[in-house]
RNA sequence: GCCUAGGUGGUGGAACUGGUAGACACGCAGGACUUAAAAUCCUGUUCGCCUUAAAGCGAGUGCGGGUUCGAUUCCCGCCCUAGGUACCA
């Protein structure tokens, strides 16, 4: 018989699913692993060709787990809250409970084309009352707790108010707002409700706080970046400006430090580490105030890791946002200040960081008072300096710091040597070798003398101290959106409450359209009845995609519990994930807040592990080819509902958008389906080239967002899964991203009929022999063992396909049909092509599904031991000859081998090498 | 801009710790089998030069330098691409 894959792969994807093999227990003989995927978000785009190269790999790595003896949990879920389903739902009315429920069938189905050995029984949504439940569960937890600098650990807020009680704001040493009050614990007891709560909440973890949003006025709603493209949104063409709102945070700064640490104890890839480093910011410095010249009680405040260079500073920098702009700027200044204030909102974060080259600032007209000298340094803002990080102030050394240099260039601000050596006629010196100058007593002091000395002074002056200073941000945990979690948050009297536990989950509540109200509130806002006890407002905005992403992993581990996120017992059988696979892409998101959200976890008692993924691999990206169309652009800036077709685009003004991979064919975009792709595009006008719409490309993440999506089935269907997935095994390294194509997966395809052939005497009929293998194909089977074994440990998968290659085609070449090496293979190859190896495993005269239990066959290194082996080796890197050496692969140390230099001087005609080069026990070159 | 990674034939990639660069595939070219097609098998395939052939010579791992007997691998400086950059997930 042929190999029909399509008959095989049905069959065994039926028999795994009916006979549910891949069910695993919360109890076992057996040593358990815990191999975790990124669960996909439900993309109406369907899965694409890129998850499963994630998932195909670790499920690679679960099988082969099992056949080692473990047992081993591989669940699979979805992260089903999320902007698409929302925006789907603006767009044709229809809820997004319905659009994702349709969008998990189709992942449903297409995942189960693949033939994983996921354990579905442990499914789960995050958009699933039962499981926002303990989403929302896990906030009240956030919001009842504070963070305790003194244990180093989250603590319930009754132990603050306790503290706050008996001995007042003292008492404790806890991570909370700059702005927090001092008070005894008379003055707290005399406190009103209303100020005991405000109070509280600039410690609980989980609080209300200002921030800035990119806001569209046109649209009424907040943006995420990625719907903003040059200052103007994506959806529409509206302008885009920052504006400041209060939102909920999560207090993840407190763990900066635990975050940090924790690093060093954890097998993840060193560059995702590193980004995580840098990205969490350490950074060990001192903080200054500077008193402003006219109002000494007032002062700014910033922080510095360059103290030492304190003499040089002629001028301090704000962002335009910072509190004290208004205040310190004169009349004079003041039309100057507020156009470029405007001119600042209409700028991102990324744009004010991108920009390097352009400088620009005003001049507020105020000053402040140098903390040492007393002398008058006048205060500027500048977009460089962002409002977020730091104080939102800087104090500038123009002879040390290269930015603060071109700006005192350009404005014709001194500059200020500050050491002996520093040389600063073109640029900033920011070397920290030689001696102070200029700066009163540091002056001929070094380095670290002048910081410690300067720390003291400023300690004991009260306008100065060390400090420790992060790049992170608290994460803003609000959303003016409908599809998310719900906040369990009522408002009496203007202040937060949260609802009693016995009523989670809070329902998200139906509402009539998903857009904002009129009022500019978020579409909760819409929902009619809708009020905690009939009377309270709601928290109206919900939690942002990452809140039911941070936790996850624990509910597979008891998925279907009512009482608890997970039991007790399962926290503690299964602990922490083992393997996590995911792409790089969500290291400082996703696994930055996981991370935090678990050491919230273990504070509270709940889970175990500080640490939440013991080892992660990171795949690649299988990026997509995205095609644009060219938004005209009219004078403002605004957008038009006109596209210019590719080759025409530099011609006129226009804005780059996405559009849907699966309208185009070879870049040429058809008309008519992208008018009826959204309703604003049915009445687009078109400036065509050749009478043809040709679209830019790129390559880029494959991404809903970006409209790029290819789909597995197609490969599927032409190939089948086992096909699929040693291919996406074949296309290159796991962790290196690349683009997709399916160049090469017919030498993928070929390699599974030979295997096929190899049982299948004269293509036709099953037959093996029971004969007794010879050398030569134990030989070709040890090898192959130890290859994979020694490739998926260290998930090189990609070689092991082609040493399935070699192996297959070494056993065709000498006919091998021994059952003792066939069956061996079968093992050895199912973890990659588990539907043609369980068919075989079958025809072998095995139990029906007991493939995947099975033992991985043992290596055994004496099948590789060879009598002669032809060596290379090289003369001064050009002559080349082979040598014949007594030598075995294993074992035997080179030095025992028969060459010796003498064996060597006979290639050489009898001349002397001057040298031999002996690496790991080979002669790897000879001088002459 | 900043952080992280990558750049090797026509293509995907291999070379694991500095030691024969191009394994294994795809594609392409030629051939076998076939009435034909599919399937399968065989040969060749980094580029250039030279040769009837066998063989040989030179260059070559993004670019420019450096270290080394020896560099895809290590160091310095560039260029390009991708991911992240805090409301995509």
């Amino acid at each position: 018989m042929d190999y029909q894959f399509k008959t095989i792969e049905k069959k065994w994807q039926q028999f795994w699913a009916s006979n549910q093999t891949f069910k695993v227990n919360n109890t076992s003989d057996k040593p358990k692993y815990y191999v975790l995927d990124m669960f996909p978000y439900p993309s109406g785009a369907g899965l694409h060709v890129g998850h499963p190269l994630g998932y195909i790999a670790s499920d690679v790595f679960s099988r082969y787990k099992r056949l080692r003896g473990f047992n081993v949990l591989h669940p699979m879920g979805y992260d089903s809250f999320g902007l698409p389903a929302e925006q789907y739902a603006i767009q044709t009315g229809q809820h997004p409970a319905i659009t994702t429920e349709t969008n998990i069938r189709r992942y449903r189905e297409q995942l189960d084309n693949i033939g994983f050995s996921f354990d579905w029984s442990r499914e789960i949504r995050t958009s699933d009352p039962l499981y926002y439940k303990w989403t929302q569960w896990i906030f009240m937890q956030l919001f009842n707790s504070f963070y305790n600098i003194a244990s180093d650990k989250a603590e319930s807020i009754d132990r603050l108010i306790d503290i706050f009680e008996n001995e007042g704001s003292k008492g404790v040493k806890a991570v909370g707002d700059e702005d927090a009050l001092e008070f005894t614990a008379d003055e707290w007891n005399r406190f009103s409700e209303q100020q005991k709560e405000s109070e509280l909440l600039k410690y609980r973890l989980a609080y209300l706080r200002e921030s800035a949003v990119n806001w569209c006025p046109a649209l009424g709603t907040v943006l995420a970046n990625d719907e903003v493209k040059d200052g103007v949104s994506e959806r529409g063409g509206y302008p885009v400006i920052q504006k400041k709102m209060m939102q909920w945070s999560m207090r993840i700064t407190a763990y900066a430090e635990r975050l940090l640490q924790g690093l060093d104890t954890i097998d993840w890839p060193e560059p995702l580490v590193e980004m995580q480093r840098n990205w969490i910011g350490k950074s060990v410095g001192a903080s200054v105030k500077f008193a402003l010249a006219n109002q000494p009680s007032e002062s700014i405040e910033v922080f510095t890791t360059r103290v030492d260079t304190i003499y040089g500073v002629s001028f301090l920098v704000l962002a335009p946002e910072h509190e004290l702009v208004s205040f310190i700027t004169t009349n004079e200044q003041r039309a100057a200040v507020d156009s470029y204030i405007e001119q600042t909102k209409k700028k991102s974060e990324r744009d004010r960081m991108a920009d390097t080259k352009t400088v620009t600032g005003v001049f507020t007209g105020g000053y402040a008072l140098h903390p040492l000298t007393g002398k008058q340094v006048p205060i500027w803002i500048a977009d460089y300096v962002l409002a977020g990080y730091g104080t939102g102030a800087v104090m500038a050394v123009p002879s040390g710091d290269q930015r603060d240099y071109l700006f005192a260039k350009q404005f014709n601000l001194p500059i200020i040597k500050i050491l002996d050596i520093q040389e600063i006629d073109k640029e900033a010196d920011n070397r920290k070798e030689g001696l102070y100058i200029n700066s009163e007593f540091i002056n001929g002091l070094s380095y670290e003398e002048a910081v410690s000395k300067l720390i003291a002074v400023l300690e004991e002056r009260g306008v100065g101290k060390a400090k420790i200073n992060y790049r992170m941000r608290d994460a803003i945990f609000g959303r003016q959106r409908y599809w998310g979690e719900p906040v369990p948050v009522y408002f009496k009297d203007g202040l937060p409450k949260l609802v009693q536990a016995s009523e989670l989950p809070l329902l998200l509540p139906e509402v009539d359209k998903y857009l904002p109200t009129e009022s500019g509130e978020p579409p909760l806002g819409r929902a009619t009845d809708w009020k905690y006890q009939g009377v309270y407002e709601y928290e109206l905005s919900t939690m942002p995609g990452w809140a039911g992403s941070s936790w996850y992993w624990y509910r597979y581990m008891d998925a279907h519990n009512e009482e608890a996120f997970a039991s007790k017992e399962a926290v503690n059988y299964w602990q922490a994930v083992d393997l996590y696979i995911g792409g790089s892409e969500h290291a400082t998101g996703h696994l930055l807040y996981s991370r935090f959200w678990n050491k919230f976890l273990k504070d509270i008692g709940k889970v175990n592990e500080e640490e939440p993924f013991k080892k992660l691999i990171n795949q690649g990206m299988i990026q997509g080819r995205s095609n644009f169309v060219y938004r005209l652009l009219d004078e403002e800036g605004g957008g038009t509902n006109t596209f210019v077709s590719f080759g025409l685009k530099d011609q006129y003004k226009t804005i780059a958008l996405h559009v849907d991979v699966n309208i185009v064919n070879n870049d040429v975009l058809s008309l008519d389906k992208f008018k009826q792709s959204r309703p604003e595009y049915a009445q687009a006008e078109f400036i065509l080239e050749d009478d043809k719409y040709v679209c830019g490309h790129e390559v880029e993440k494959m991404s809903k967002s970006k409209f790029n999506v290819v789909n597995p089935d197609d490969i599927i269907e032409q190939y089948g899964a086992d096909t699929l997935r040693m291919y996406e095994m074949f296309l290159g390294p796991l962790e290196q991203s690349k683009p997709w194509n399916t160049n090469g997966i017919e030498g993928v395809h070929k390699f599974l009929r030979k295997f096929w052939r190899l049982f299948h005497h004269a293509n036709t009929d099953f037959s093996i022999s029971n004969d007794a293998p010879t050398k030569a194909e134990l030989k070709s089977l040890h090898k192959i063992i130890r290859k994979v074994e020694d490739d998926i440990e260290r998930f090189s998968f990609n070689t092991s396909v082609s040493s399935f290659m070699i192996c297959v085609n070494e056993l065709t070449d000498l006919k091998c049909n021994k059952r003792d090496i066939l069956q061996d293979l079968v093992i050895v190859l199912s973890p990659y092509a588990p539907h043609i190896c369980e068919e075989l495993w079958t025809l072998l005269g095995n139990e029906a599904g007991s493939l995947s239990y099975a033992s991985y066959p043992a290596f055994n290194p004496a099948y590789l031991v060879e009598d002669e082996f032809e060596y290379p080796i090289s003369f001064n890197g050009k002559m080349r000859t082979k040598v014949k050496l007594s030598l075995s692969l294993e074992g035997k140390e080179i030095e025992e081998a028969v060459l010796t230099n003498e064996d060597v001087q006979r290639y050489l005609d009898g001349s002397t090498p001057k040298k031999v080069i002996v690496v790991k026990g080979k002669i790897v070159n000879i001088v002459i």
